[in-house]
DNA sequence: AACGAAAGTTGACAAAAGTCAATAAAACGG
DNA sequence: CCGTTTTATTGACTTTTGTCAACTTTCGTT
């Protein structure tokens, strides 16, 4: 399982082997069954998890059990609810692994640490963390220029796994439409 | 101008007297007149704006005109078409100043020269970043899980000043909504 | 393999938001 | 300060999307 995530960074960063042994020691092993929570809202996240094999979704709930899928998190890629995260407060979302899933993850102290102690550690999740946020300048973008049928046709042309893969009702909150919008646009194929 | 840069900034960063004098001699001033374009989509974006008074807003444009504002930029913050100043690509956002402007623009190549030179540059502006992203989630999350009403209750909640100073068709395609649908919005009272 | 639960589909209707158009108000620039 | 241009408001109507409900299908679990 390390090796998948040192083959993942190990193009943005150069280490001995020494070096790798030692950020490696810090990412801990965990293996979810299907649908189980990681993280209730209201708890702060502790953990920034790597998924291996599976994967992770990041949502909210609110108080009419309305939930809305704020992140999908796919092999080979980093995930957490950021905000808590960074800022150590309670979570607005919570986290669950939609499949059986392999992760790998690494303590938030764990995490800091790594930046003070590991030249190029900074500097390899600075540039992640640009490419996450590019990400999410783009699915803002599509938010507020598009709608539910544009949204869905781009989805499927970028990410056709994504919906090939997730239950359609995941994926209709990803896209912020209802799951039934979701079902009609899918039977039309016109225009 | 500089002082407000660098009062802005020192909470975050030790430098010495000499030190911020390297820093601050990359940032040129700018001042610009209301509605003045800074960037054109189409080209790649080569700095990256510091506004010390005014406010820039980093737009789209589509075939048929209409426009959307990615985002809005005020005084203290800081702000350009951020996926094509870090990929280098062609911007598919222009920026504009709304208001007459004074602003501090660093070039790409100087800004990425400080975070190799200056200690604690990197750190100070990947925590900037991060705040950045979160923000861009709590949006995300506004935009799949409110409608109108709501979004535009907590804008005036939040950032009432946003509201009171810009005209309201670039608040409805920051918000994602006609300019008609904001004006009824801000007309009833009730629920 | 079979049962049960969860997810998907479809129809009917309601609510939200967009569009077009006319008018009113406000703001900019000289 | 005045005229021109932009912006805001309002009405009538359309389109999109949501909600509720019934029914079907799929999929997990034993």
């Amino acid at each position: 399982m390390h090796q998948i995530l040192r083959n993942t960074l190990s193009p943005g960063i150069n280490l001995t082997d020494e070096q790798w042994a030692f950020v490696l020691s810090h990412y801990k092993p965990k293996i979810t069954k299907r649908n189980e929570i990681l993280l209730e809202k209201g708890k702060v996240s502790q953990y920034l998890y790597f998924v291996v094999k599976g994967c992770l979704r990041i949502f909210l709930i609110d108080d009419e059990g309305q939930e809305a899928t704020r992140f999908l998190i796919f092999e080979g890629k980093f995930g957490t609810a950021f905000p808590s995260f960074i800022l150590r407060e309670p979570s607005v979302a919570s986290i669950q692994s939609i499949e059986p899933s392999e992760l790998l993850m690494i303590s938030y102290n764990d995490y800091q640490m790594l930046m003070d102690t590991v030249p190029g550690w900074e500097r390899l999740n600075h540039r992640g963390l640009q490419q996450d946020y590019i990400d999410a300048i783009v699915r803002i973008e599509s938010l507020i220029t598009m709608d539910a049928k544009e949204r869905y046709d781009i989805l499927m042309k970028r990410n056709p796994k994504m919906i090939q893969r997730l239950p359609g009702k995941i994926v209709a909150d990803y896209l912020g439409i209802s799951q039934e919008t979701l079902s009609r646009l899918k039977a039309r194929k016109d225009r």
